[in-house]
RNA sequence: GGUCUCAUAGCUCAAUUGGAUAGAGCAACUGCCUUCUAAGCAGUAGGUUUCAGGUUCGAGUCCUGAUGGGAUCACCA
């Protein structure tokens, strides 16, 4: 039983005894004791004066009493107001620490036999990568981390937009200005040589409506008939019936993409289970309109269009299939839900998707619950916050996006910036040093872009925004770097730091009683993350926890230390420490140094 | 216009889901390397939590309204 459980069972015993009242299971709450009163635990009475019958002050120091007087985890309290605030005694502590390090699982909770699939990155295959996609890619991978390490079987899945009017649009502009042109014959990587296209389609797009506009014609039929997007949409119509020619151009353009997005996917340090495609799912969900059709929960108009009406749920009709019968986005998602429930049984099933999708989802999940499938309640939109340049919105038409690849490997030439400087790394090989930046700047970015409640949009100043100090990702690689080098030093003195019986004894200074009390917490702390889908709650516990143990480490000698007994709590409590900064940051897909 | 959502220190973000005197980092200022990595530590300063009401022992958090951002409302994806 953790320390935690032990006092509400106290808690609730002292009600027993002392007012006469059975609290319900689980109903008794503790909060971490704030920073300026001593302890660590704290109980608020005031929700159960009326039980009592006393002043709060008096309600706190009867439960005080009782538990300081029935069992040894405490070893004093104090009340403030109606808050019990409840200092827990050094062996106590000791005692956890020495558990911890006994557990082989420690940091990974035990199997709970639940599938969860969760669906991100999904690209178009139209351009590379930018910094929105690195916020989705960080998040589904790390929430994929942190709902694996809570007991779930994990499956990522990547569903790529392969097809469509806009990749025709690339396709289009290098078939007129290609000149045959290739990755290998310009040596660009694939998905930013489709990206020129892209962006080039674009321009000539532009520069056809300015001319049909100076000839008079209307705005809205100039967007409709230039000749270039008419010539897309013939594309499309061609590819949809199997063109030989433009499937070909077809594959060989994605395939380059392909090729671009595993180099950036594999310094990113994200993964797949399983590639969904459109090409192959975009016909799907055709069936479930049939099926909603018969059960007449859709309607179909006179023009041949099906619809579903979800206004009696404050929402709108929603079109479900064109009125010549091709299938719009809500219909491939209905197809593909049933699709990845075929294929894995999930209980549950997280979208990673931006929150410009919000309406989307929402309709989404609840056609599916009409349609009474019963892995809807399972379904849950992951929806995270545009990230912001101090420009505004990044716009990839208009040229203002930061590039993906252009931003990690910027960050990994700070990194080596930065660690010239201080010239800490003399005795590294080039490859060594190589892997350290990577190391460095990923984990800068990556931390940087999970430290923020997803839900959140969030502001990214490439100048000032990414820092190696402060509240950073180095600055808690640098933490568990130290203390490798301490445990590097231990194991050269030949030191075995395996706790026993003989270091429950110590007296515990604040910083170090501190710190155990986080690594205690890892537990809760993940159960935390992994129900609101959040990295940013394991960001804060290890941001935490890193600068309580910099102060620790500041205040206190670890090897200098002269008494053997401490001195092995101390080098077994910074083990455990930097084990913990090494499972958490884990949890966020940061990897951490042995020296920096 | 309808719906959804956000607003906290100069800047970027927290606040244990209704609890104590609203906390960190950056930027500014002051100290600390002859001792385990100074990418660090200690300290100073910075707030009418956008505004106006309400709910209650207690509100940054819940409700109503206002103001200001953002998203969405396509036979686009």
């Amino acid at each position: 039983m953790g320390i935690e459980e032990q006092l509400c069972c106290l808690i609730e015993e002292a009600f027993n005894h002392h007012f006469q009242y059975q609290p319900e299971k689980g109903s008794i709450a503790l909060q971490a004791t704030r920073k300026e009163f001593e302890g660590e635990f704290t109980f608020v009475t005031f929700p159960y004066l009326k039980i009592s019958k006393k002043k709060p002050e008096e309600t706190a120091t009867i439960i005080g009493q009782y538990i300081i007087s029935n069992s040894k985890i405490a070893e004093s309290f104090n009340v403030v107001k109606g808050f019990l605030n409840i200092k827990i005694s050094s062996a106590t502590w000791l005692q956890r620490l020495l558990d911890i390090q006994q557990n082989q699982h420690y940091g990974r909770k035990a199997k709970n036999n639940q599938k969860v699939v969760v669906e991100y990155s999904s690209p178009n295959t139209n351009k590379p990568l930018h910094l929105g996609h690195l916020r989705n890619n960080f998040l589904g991978y790390s929430v994929s981390c942190i709902l694996e390490a809570e007991g779930y079987e994990v499956i990522k899945v990547n569903l790529v937009n392969d097809r469509g009017i806009h990749i025709c649009k690339s396709m289009l502009a290098y078939q007129k200005f290609g000149n045959g042109e290739t990755p290998e014959s310009s040596d660009i990587k694939g998905d930013h040589l489709i990206g020129k296209y892209y962006v080039r389609f674009d321009q000539e797009y532009k520069k056809e409506m300015e001319k049909m506009l100076g000839d008079g014609i209307k705005k809205e039929d100039a967007e409709k008939n230039a000749p270039l997007i008419q010539a897309a949409r013939e594309m499309l119509k061609k590819w949809e019936s199997g063109d030989q020619e433009v499937v070909d151009l077809w594959n060989t353009m994605n395939n380059w993409v392909y090729e671009g997005f595993d180099v950036t996917y594999k310094r990113m340090g994200v993964e797949f289970d399983h590639i969904y495609k459109e090409s192959e799912t975009y016909l799907l969900g055709k069936t479930i309109v049939d099926e909603g059709l018969k059960r007449e929960l859709f309607y179909r108009k006179p023009d041949g269009s099906v619809w579903v009406d979800l206004s009696d749920e404050g929402l709108d009709e929603k079109l479900l299939l064109r009125s010549d019968g091709t299938s719009v986005y809500i219909t491939q998602d209905l197809g593909t839900a049933d699709l990845k429930y075929n294929d894995y049984q999930f209980d549950k099933s997280v979208y990673v998707v931006g929150n410009e999708q919000d309406y989307h989802f929402e309709v989404l999940f609840r056609i599916l619950k009409r349609l009474k499938r019963n892995y809807a309640v399972g379904l849950y939109h992951l929806s995270y916050g545009m990230v912001d340049l101090p420009s505004g919105k990044m716009k990839s038409r208009e040229g203002t996006v930061v590039d993906a690849d252009d931003l990690m490997q910027e960050m990994a030439e700070t990194a080596q910036k930065s660690t010239a400087e201080l010239g800490k790394i003399e005795d590294f090989t080039d490859e060594q040093a190589r892997a350290l930046y990577e190391i460095l700047g990923l984990g800068a970015l990556k931390y940087f872009l999970l430290k923020v409640d997803p839900k959140k949009r969030m502001l990214f100043n490439p100048e000032e925004s990414i820092q190696f100090h402060g509240n950073t990702g180095p600055f808690i690689q640098y933490t568990f770097a130290r203390i490798s080098s301490l445990l590097r030093k231990a194991q050269q003195e030949g030191l075995n730091y395996t706790l026993s019986e003989k270091n429950l004894n110590y007296e515990l200074h604040e910083t170090e009683r501190e710190v155990i009390f986080l690594i205690s917490q890892y537990e809760q702390m993940l159960s935390e993350a992994a129900e609101n889908f959040s990295p940013s709650v394991v960001a804060q516990y290890v941001f935490e926890l890193a600068k309580e143990y910099n102060r620790f480490y500041a205040e206190l000698s670890v090897m200098g230390e002269k008494d053997p007994v401490t001195k092995i709590f101390r080098v077994a409590f910074s083990a455990l420490t930097a084990k913990t900064i090494k499972n958490a940051m884990g949890l966020l897909g940061i990897e951490v140094p042995e020296k920096m």
